[in-house]
DNA sequence: GGTCAGACTTACCGGTCAGTAAGTTCGCCG
DNA sequence: CGGCGAACTTACTGACCGGTAAGTCTGACC
């Protein structure tokens, strides 16, 4: 066993084996999910034996959660840069649904190990929260509404959630069309998409 | 073996332990997934032995099929039924809304299997061909959407594809919501949501 | 040069998995 | 009554699973 004070297994960064099987194993539960993903397995895209991944993670679970975070933080970081940025709201949702979607075009692993975490009810329960991970994606994005509200960008008297629903579906459906079907997302994509969302599809 | 010509394996309906296996396969598939669902579980869910799992379906893969194509025809039958109403066109995506979320309400486990059907990419890939299938669901929306431009009701010079992302996200970025988290659709959701797609967010 | 910890490997364990071979019960038909 | 097939059960197999005990190698420090 390994002494509390300098467990690995909490540790972040620095080893490279362990940086390499986070992206192996990124690969494996993005395309199997997480009970068809064996360690065996990732041991062997890593090019280590299996004891090695129980020296750096306490056990698949661990494993799987520091995946999902890691994925998600980048995520998340991304859209709040591009959120952070100046210019009139709908220019800002545009630059984070591009930001967005370029992020995917080259991990298109991302989206997948995040739709396999959400279904996957067994794992990681206590540990990771998604009903409050969820809550704070929407409490990143409704004050920028708000915003484009109190700007006179966005009607007033139109629900901000359903709002929200609206563009995060219309992100996520075209998203998952992409990691799925491997459908390309053009590259005009946001702006026709927040023009027909901000026109409306009545004449 | 069962001879070929009665087997029981490929033939539906009539037994009633086999719709019992159904039913449980249902809602275990839904909740853990296809890797972490057991024989051993289904069987004992259906109060039958193991083997009796396999009088009536060949392998874990087939039983699997039968759920996945059984719940999506539920819902594609009922989607065709709604849009086959009389009524303008926004009425009648209405009509199709409402119904999809009473059908969800009632049986939460149907989104639930079917978005495990989607991202399990090991099991009946070349039984099932789920591109084709997204494909036909988008072509029973994509008539409505052109009639609704000859109607007048759509503006002519919208993408109808990126109208069908909206909605359909829309629809299921709230389905997800109430299957994951549990947060209940308000009955008059269809109409908010249309109302918003519909008018556009500009003042 | 001895020790000691970090970073592993070899070899193994108990348990669970999908799937099966062979036997049993039961209702129906002749 | 005899047999015959549908609908199962009991008992089992080999493969694979997550996880571990114990040993090995290597470099740093004294």
């Amino acid at each position: 066993m390994v002494s509390a004070v300098s467990s690995p297994g909490s540790k972040s960064g620095e080893s490279e084996l362990r940086a390499r099987i986070i992206d192996v194993a990124t690969t494996l539960f993005a395309e199997r999910g997480y009970a068809a993903t064996s360690m065996r397995d990732v041991a062997s895209g890593a090019s280590c034996t299996k004891p090695a991944l129980y020296y750096h993670f306490d056990n698949k679970e661990a494993l799987f959660l520091e995946v999902i975070v890691a994925t998600t933080n980048a995520v998340v970081d991304l859209l709040r840069g591009a959120m952070g940025a100046p210019g009139t709201v709908r220019e800002r949702m545009q630059a984070s649904m591009h930001a967005y979607f370029a992020h995917l075009r080259a991990h298109p692993r991302a989206l997948k190990v995040m739709m396999q975490a959400e279904i996957s009810t067994d794992v990681g329960q206590p540990t990771i929260d998604f009903k409050s991970m969820r809550q704070s994606h929407i409490n990143l994005v409704m004050p920028l509404l708000r915003e484009g509200v109190d700007r006179g960008e966005i009607r007033a008297d139109v629900d901000l959630y359903d709002a929200l629903h609206v563009i995060a579906g219309a992100m996520d459906a075209r998203a998952i069309q992409f990691v799925l079907e491997d459908e390309p997302i053009p590259v005009d994509y946001p702006e026709r998409i927040l023009a027909l969302i901000f026109g409306g599809l009545s004449p």
